[in-house]
DNA sequence: GAAAATTGAATTGTACACAATTTAATTTTG
DNA sequence: CAAAATTAAATTGTGTACAATTCAATTTTC
């Protein structure tokens, strides 16, 4: 009455899709740390790092550029404002968008912030080229995924 | 009265935790409706899977294979409970600990469930080999932070 | 140009994540 | 062996994610 053991396709250290999970985890928590003196969650974060290089955009551009939609980004969007950090206003030229602008402290963040990306790759403990090269093949997987017939 | 450019490592493209998040989220993205079917969502997939591999596990021993803590696996193992999959029952050794065993339900889910990685490799069209070297390499970047002196 | 369709945010509801606290059971120590 | 320390789950509270719906503002179409 032995029970079947599990297919090798099965097994949890088989699978690329934990190895992502359990990786992107891990870094988050590295930053935690980090982003806690600037108030700042790590999506937050990469809300702050959209609009320190583009200053204005709508909720959907941010959006499109984080890959979320508005029920994840009302709420925050709303938090970042209540800690003083951006402004949220209708635009005037169409009123269903709301336009998403840095105020003078959430752009001053930026220098407090300049220092993170550095100290992270510390943490890492993975030469650069590494990163790099990392990087770049998970960003070709995503653009794989998205363009795919499966996800449109 | 220009604005200073953002430096080239606060770039959103650059970020190597970026490329992370939204990779993950991608390829969670691709489970759901694979997983819907059998009325699971991906992490308790991943419960399961963990599960089928090795049953009769603690709460505490669930949380060391995934990297979860109680709050997040109560909620999620009560719901596999409702959802008839699994039991929980206090062990009897020591009564600290909750025994999670996969219902009849639950380890026959297994077969439903066995298609998914190979209907996944196709859906990521990326070659078996470069799925596994990226995998081995997000493994080893998860070991390295948790081994950091920064996670301990 | 008004009805119909579309679009952009917001809202609602469910399900994670994770820090921090609480509670109960077990171990350790004086 | 009893008080103190430790441990394992559960609970509480905050903040994402994301599907689905709602609502208001535009566009399209007839």
């Amino acid at each position: 009455m032995k029970r079947q053991p599990t297919p090798d396709q099965l097994l949890l250290d088989q699978q690329l899709c934990f190895a992502l999970y359990a990786a992107s985890r891990s870094v988050t928590g590295l930053y935690r740390p980090l982003l806690e003196p600037l108030g700042l969650t790590y999506p937050q974060y990469l809300v702050m790092l959209v609009l320190w290089e583009q200053d204005g955009l709508t909720v959907r551009e941010l959006g499109q550029r984080l890959q979320l939609d508005s029920g994840t980004l009302t709420p925050l969007l709303k938090r970042l404002q209540a800690a003083g950090l951006v402004t949220r206003q209708r635009r005037k030229q169409d009123e269903r968008e709301v336009d998403i602008r840095l105020t003078d402290a959430g752009l001053a963040l930026r220098d407090q912030a300049s220092g993170i990306p550095e100290c992270l790759a510390q943490c890492m403990q993975l030469p650069l080229d590494q990163m790099q090269s990392l990087r770049d093949e998970l960003k070709r997987l995503t653009q794989l995924i998205q363009h795919s017939p499966n996800e449109d």
